[in-house]
DNA sequence: TTGTAAGCGTTATCAG
DNA sequence: CTGATAACGCTTACAA
């Protein structure tokens, strides 16, 4: 069996709790007895028992992430910058893969799963407005993305609005005039596919562009293949268009795919741009440009956030901290398909 | 605060080993008690702490996964898998990145952080067989990859020399005659780099052609620039090559990368293959063959091995399984950047 | 089938 | 600066 702390002790003469300041090193200790302290733990072996220390101090030092897909590169890149980020705040990370299906996004919230956290960022994608309800948990959480408004909890968004109608401006800036959206969630009122879409609107309204229906084409999952496959569909069917704007750079890829299949020239012919920034946009051929969304920033705030609730959550007595809402910035980065 | 199994029970009137049946649902609770045990979690909002069900249990139902850098696609969908495959035996997965740094790995194996899992699924970088008596641990580990042989550890190891064999001998059926190496790792005696070096060094003798070394061209990291940036420099050596063997898929990225830039036509001028098969490797352009080593074959059995040696941590009384050595199966998978 | 008592290994409290 | 004692909330013998 392994040392205890009792062990430690009594071969150093000492209490387990001087044990325990020296451990943690703690400022009050003098020291020779630190070093006696020292000498019997290297003597035995000892190793702190991190569950023990959970139990008595309510906490675990682990936050848990709760993402649809790890491979998909831009979670991915998501959860690489968020566990280097909880890194600096002493935390680990527990990531629970959803696959965008709703039981297993309620289960993150209400199931026996987030016992061994002490808080939570969780980026939806199969819950919505209409379960607004389920939102409301007593943990610390942060939410991000749009998939809910309203929510009582912290949220990080993108300025996905904004974003999309500066890459659809960029589009127009080139001149080109018939740009197809891929990857559109037609009834969606909220999320990331209808805001990036209502920005695209935008975009073509102010520069007085009626929006033709046929160039918004539908993906429910953005992944490479229906990226391809809508392109496809789209060339099939005779549509004309001269700029692609891909909600994620995901589905781009099986854009690029699709219109070089059919030896159509990027950007000659149609120039393409993504969302999402991932770091293989810098590697497609044609390179692919994009909407960088600051990753790291939402990495840092949703990690921020989520400490300040979980300090909170152990002194109940201070105020509360109000909700917040923070909007991440966006940039976007010109490479070779849309110029 | 948070109700406990006491509250319950005595709102149920029955003892908190009873609640604890209903909970984990043993047979032998009568279905009165049950019910009304049920209905006391219920009206309390109780919600087992699984921090003090570990410390009493001695073990956590997490299992770590050190891997090098989770934003590697390759690593990433790895990591999916693991996650994917501990689900099925009841386990969650903590992620460690070593960001391929060796006082990291030292750090998974020897620091703290392991305390709060019950074993370890381990892919090291910066370790290697100097570092052996490192891997000497009490604690349940599998090993993934090549850096180390004879360690004392259950190991799976991709079939490194004769997949890249393979993947050589279909470039030279191809009829390419010069097949340069990009990823090497020149003075490392195992490790992937190494392996995969010789298993092309066989391919080549048994065809009977000669090695120029002038086509193994080195990068310490395999990423997409350091591809690129090892094509590029060999492009302006004006070394003549027809083929090109990355090491992995990413190192081909930048390989295709290069060659497009440097209007190298592909497989025309050169066919270029990969190793790992990553997702991603279906949609470059042109689609990039690859070996494809069984990911999740091998996410599989490492999580099968580690949790026999989990049980068998638990029942110290029974015989040991002996050390076990895995090689996953491979397959050249044959897209347009060779054929 | 259910209850009792003990203890998992740590840290908080409060003396000394 | 250090020690004794009591939790943290659960499960496992063993007893009833």
């Amino acid at each position: 069996m392994a040392a205890t702390m009792q062990d430690v002790a009594k071969l150093a003469g000492v209490s387990a709790k001087t044990v325990s300041n020296v451990v943690n090193g703690h400022p009050h200790v003098a020291e020779a007895t630190r070093a006696r302290v020292q000498a019997a733990i290297k003597k035995l072996g000892y190793e702190l028992n991190v569950t023990a220390r959970n139990l008595r101090k309510g906490r675990t030092g682990l936050i848990g992430l709760a993402l649809p897909e790890l491979k998909l590169p831009y979670f991915a890149e998501l959860a690489d910058s968020v566990i280097v980020e909880a890194e600096q705040h002493g935390l680990r990370v527990l990531i629970e893969q959803t696959n965008s299906d709703r039981d297993r996004e309620i289960d993150v919230l209400h199931g026996q799963r987030r016992f061994m956290t002490d808080g939570l960022i969780f980026s939806p994608l199969a819950l919505g407005q209409d379960d607004i309800g389920l939102f409301r948990v007593d943990f610390p959480m942060v939410l991000l993305g749009e998939r809910v408004f309203g929510s009582t909890n912290d949220h990080i968004t993108m300025s996905n609005v904004e974003a999309a109608k500066a890459a659809t401006r960029h589009l127009l800036r080139q001149g080109r005039r018939r740009v197809a959206v891929v990857g559109a969630h037609p009834g969606e009122k909220i999320g990331s596919a209808a805001l990036r879409e209502r920005g695209y609107r935008e975009a073509l309204a102010e520069a007085g562009i009626p929006v033709d229906e046929s160039l918004i084409r539908t993906t429910v999952l953005w992944h490479r293949n229906t990226g391809a496959a809508a392109t496809d569909e789209m060339i099939d069917e005779g549509v004309e268009f001269d700029a692609v704007f891909a909600l994620n750079d995901t589905l781009a890829m099986g854009v690029l795919r699709s219109l070089h299949s059919h030896r159509i020239s990027v950007p000659t012919d149609v120039a393409v741009i993504g969302f999402d920034d991932i770091d293989e946009a810098a590697y497609t051929r044609p390179t692919l440009s994009s909407v960088s969304p600051g990753r790291e920033q939402i990495a840092r705030q949703a990690v921020d956030l989520l400490t300040t609730r979980i300090e909170e959550a152990s002194h109940p007595m201070d105020g509360r901290v109000p909700i917040r809402r923070v909007y991440a910035d966006y940039e976007v980065v010109v490479r070779e398909s849309s110029s």
